[in-house]
DNA sequence: TTTAATACCATACATTTGTATGTGTATTGG
DNA sequence: CCAATACACATACAAATGTATGGTATTAAA
């Protein structure tokens, strides 16, 4: 799966995901030959046909902008960039700080709002699933009970989120998981916004 | 919200947008016309002038595909729910549409689909909570497995369907309400929908 | 009645677009 | 050394694409 792709073809990737996201429809081969200096389309042609053999993207024949980029989905990167920061300690002094999550790459964000994918088991007594998409906005405020995002030690945790009068706590519905309790002035903390809606697509699995 | 736009202007808006959802780009002036049966291009030219001047696209002209949604600017839009499902209670439908929930763009809506809110505990273990807004789409056959809203005896209710070899069984996630199973040629039964996504504002409640 | 939208058709046209073919260079592995 | 690959160029072409113009029919408002 993963031939490598050479620089060139890399570069050319990120510049058709990057227009994808920008103008909400992929580029034309004279769109990629005329950002990277290209004087023809033909050199572009041989680059996506590379591209495509390699697996990364997938082309309709003779169709206008016909380039369909074959990752997951059409939201997520697959990797979970925070946690793989810190590698494996926030693991181990909170084990139950596992839940992982994906950032979103191809959908238009809107201004202050923006997806998160859940992964893990931690919040299912708060009838969150694991690959439900949380709405996370950093613009509200944590009240006490609501559900929030952190950054936990540069690992990304979605739990309750209670202000108690000397520390913080953060609760997992789930009772397996114990609960976090933090000083209020501890810096490996940082909330990163509040969850103010669930998404759930039943189009593939059964959950 | 869809105010102004004709009922043809709509269904190609939504042609547009299914169209983009699924292939990762829009659609040209020729697959709208060849979509809707229209013997040339210049009929798609006019409706797309309409909805554009009425706000609802911007094009960038003569650029091939160059069709952007302005809905997608918007993070949430907001819909109108049709009713409400409690299980064992017929279903009700709130009159003019008064209520409404601020929907994200993200989620999908097909055509034809509606929303209801789902009030009880029949399905807290499939991590549906009273309160959710499910999205249920008609026009989908319900497979095994599928979460489907139904009609039984008028009574509403909102169990996984499975087709056995000659009967029909609703059952639920939770183990405290009894599977039903009914003859396939019952006629009490009717099928209201497929439930194709779930979402939950987070605004007021905390769970 | 006139006016204005809406809705659809036919034809036409300049570009754009994907694709094919061929030439050349540089680099790399066997 | 040779073959293979990546990279870039030029030219060519059929098909697709957005757009413009003009025509017909229906409906609703002024």
């Amino acid at each position: 799966m993963d031939k490598g792709l050479t620089e060139t073809q890399k570069n050319i990737l990120e510049y058709i995901i990057e227009v994808k996201t920008e103008r909400g429809y992929p580029p034309t081969l004279a769109d990629i030959a005329g950002a990277f200096g290209y004087k023809n389309r033909a050199t572009v042609q041989q680059h996506l046909q590379a591209i495509e053999r390699k697996g990364y993207i997938r082309r309709n024949p003779r169709i206008s902008r016909g380039i369909e980029l074959c990752l997951e989905d059409k939201f997520f990167v697959p990797r979970p960039i925070l946690g793989e920061v810190a590698a494996g300690n926030p693991l181990t002094i909170y084990p139950d700080a596992i839940d992982t999550i994906e950032l979103p790459t191809i959908a238009r964000m809107p201004a202050d709002s923006f997806l998160l994918r859940v992964k893990g088991e931690s919040l299912k007594d708060a009838y969150i699933f694991s690959g439900d998409v949380v709405i996370v906005n950093p613009n509200v405020e944590a009240v006490n009970g609501a559900i929030v995002v952190a950054l936990l030690d540069d690992a990304a945790v979605v739990k309750r989120y209670f202000l108690m009068n000397d520390h913080v706590e953060l609760r997992s519905e789930n009772p397996e998981y114990q609960t976090i309790s933090l000083d209020k002035k501890y810096h490996g903390l940082r909330i990163v916004g509040t969850v103010v809606g669930i998404y759930r697509s039943m189009e593939r699995k059964t959950g």
